[in-house]
DNA sequence: TCTAAATTTGTAATCATTACAATTTTATAA
DNA sequence: TTATAAAATTGTAATGATTACAAATTTAGA
């Protein structure tokens, strides 16, 4: 994956804070809040701002190539990986885990009132680990 | 709907307050906020308190009479319909509707790895009425 | 190099939620 | 009924996440 032509193929001007940024979202796939991604990329980037992490976030939000995961009604998680696939979160251990959905298996019955634009799928319980 | 005789079944003595916010949230369906429901009820009860709204609505949770509705990351919405059902919220008008789903057809492949209790699944676009 | 635009940063403000102690209401026993 | 204790409600203060905003820094172009 080649974050900067990623970045730039989306309207995004790569600078070292967006390319750290997308980077951690898209390799960790831990579906980060930003307190977590902050406290990571801190340490590579001594300088960075909450700030520019929430305001980075954003902008990758409006440009696409980024959704908010909201399984929890108190925390706001974070995930680069924009292909369809639904949510997995452990009561026990507290781990996001992606899962992979059959999409044709999906399909609604009668929602003619609705335009369905975006579907999220968040599912709960107990992990294998745990 | 008997509302009293449904909150003493679930181990919730039935005082004004509590009856009064889950008619609330039955009757009206339309997944309000804790302001929606604290600006809509102090018009009956004056002395209404917004910590009694945060509380009950708590209370209702851990009894399983009512679940959060986390369809956007800045508004978390409560609704005491408990049978399952997905939820579709239109960007235009903001309302948030229930969507029958044939569960049958929501299975999905292969999730060894967890062992699922509940599900969300959460629709944005745009309704018949935008 | 010089200048303007874009980006990042730090601080203050805002808003939702929670903590907590005081008040009020309800239940129980004398 | 009255007294007492427990439960519920209330108001205010504290907390924590997010946003607003202006200053500082970096980048891009002339
Ligand atoms: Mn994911
Ligand atoms: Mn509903
Ligand atoms: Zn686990
Ligand atoms: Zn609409």
């Amino acid at each position: 994956m080649d974050f900067v032509s990623h970045l730039t193929n989306n309207n995004i001007k790569p600078s070292l804070q967006r390319i750290k940024i997308f980077e951690y979202l898209y390799d960790n796939r831990k579906h980060p809040t930003v307190d977590t991604i902050y406290s990571n990329l801190v340490e590579d980037i001594p300088t960075l701002s909450k700030t520019t992490v929430y305001n980075t976030l954003k902008l990758f939000i409006d440009n696409g190539i980024t959704a908010t995961v909201t399984i929890e009604d108190n925390e706001v998680r974070y995930d680069a990986i924009m292909e369809e696939h639904a949510h997995f979160k452990c009561d026990t251990c507290g781990n996001v885990y992606d899962v992979e959905i059959d999409i044709s298996t999906l399909k609604f019955k009668k929602i003619k009132a609705f335009k369905v634009e975006t579907t999220n799928i968040y599912l709960k319980g107990k992990c294998n680990k745990c």
